[in-house]
DNA sequence: TATAGACCTTCCAGTAACTGGAAGGTCAAG
DNA sequence: CTTGACCTTCCAGTTACTGGAAGGTCTATA
């Protein structure tokens, strides 16, 4: 399998495949016309990035990750650690984002969105002044 | 004032002061020794641009609100625009990881976190199977 | 056999918003 | 006159790609 179609199999992007490569998360053989050349392993740890990348695991996670699927010597304990140290990550950033969305979303209720000058939104960066809630 | 007293009355990095003139953010003036020296103007801004940063708006829309603060001509409604499409910007945010917090969540939830190396969470980053709920 | 179109290659630059650090100038106090 | 806390600029690094240019390769068809 080339590139395309491995980018097919497993959703990578083409780029983003060679990104790994550059990376060394992968190392794909390569054919006589310097076309890079997939295995099934390539193809299996290409999946399993895509998976830890969907679930928000940071490439240098990803790559822990993929050391200790290798391992057969591994714990879970280190996994499982890895995995609980991102959903702490995940869940300070829902919280954040939560926070500012609850002062955003009062601000734009406050706002008339008309064509006059007034605005709470503006108000309230300009000066710190709380809408009414 | 200069760069250090703006950063501790604003709460804004130097660093980050510094960039922001940079990328024309700010325009303060200069001593005959080339410390920068901020107006209350600038201090206005700085902390302007704190709040929305805070708030999550990236610095285009930085710039543009503080431009629409600055023209008296605005309608609210272009500003409700800017903040409404930045909340629902938040909002799909806080969805996609959401989604990650619960998968993550359970398989975590599932993991033993022992010495064993058995382990549901690179089970289903390699095969894409799901771990008892 | 020529050629068109769909592949593939590498390399360079850009994204967002800073942050760290080096090398060096300035200022105020003792 | 020196020490330490400021300030300056400039360069590089961060994260994880993504876009695009310039050019080689492969396959099918006329």
């Amino acid at each position: 399998m080339n590139i395309g179609e491995v980018s097919k199999a497993t959703g990578v992007p083409a780029k983003t495949i060679r990104y790994y490569e550059e990376i060394g998360l992968i190392i794909p053989n390569r054919d006589d016309n310097g076309y890079r050349r997939f295995r099934d392993q390539d193809l299996h740890k290409l999946a399993f990035l895509g998976r830890a990348r969907a679930l928000g695991f940071p490439i240098v996670d990803c790559r822990n990750l993929m050391q200790l699927y290798d391992d057969s010597g591994r714990s879970s304990a280190e996994v499982k650690a890895i995995a609980q140290d991102h959903l702490e990550d995940i869940d300070r950033k829902i919280t954040d984002l939560q926070e500012m969305r609850e002062t955003l979303h009062s601000l734009v209720t406050a706002c008339a969105g008309d064509n006059r000058p007034d605005c709470p939104i503006l108000a309230s960066l300009a000066g710190g002044f709380e809408p009414k809630t």
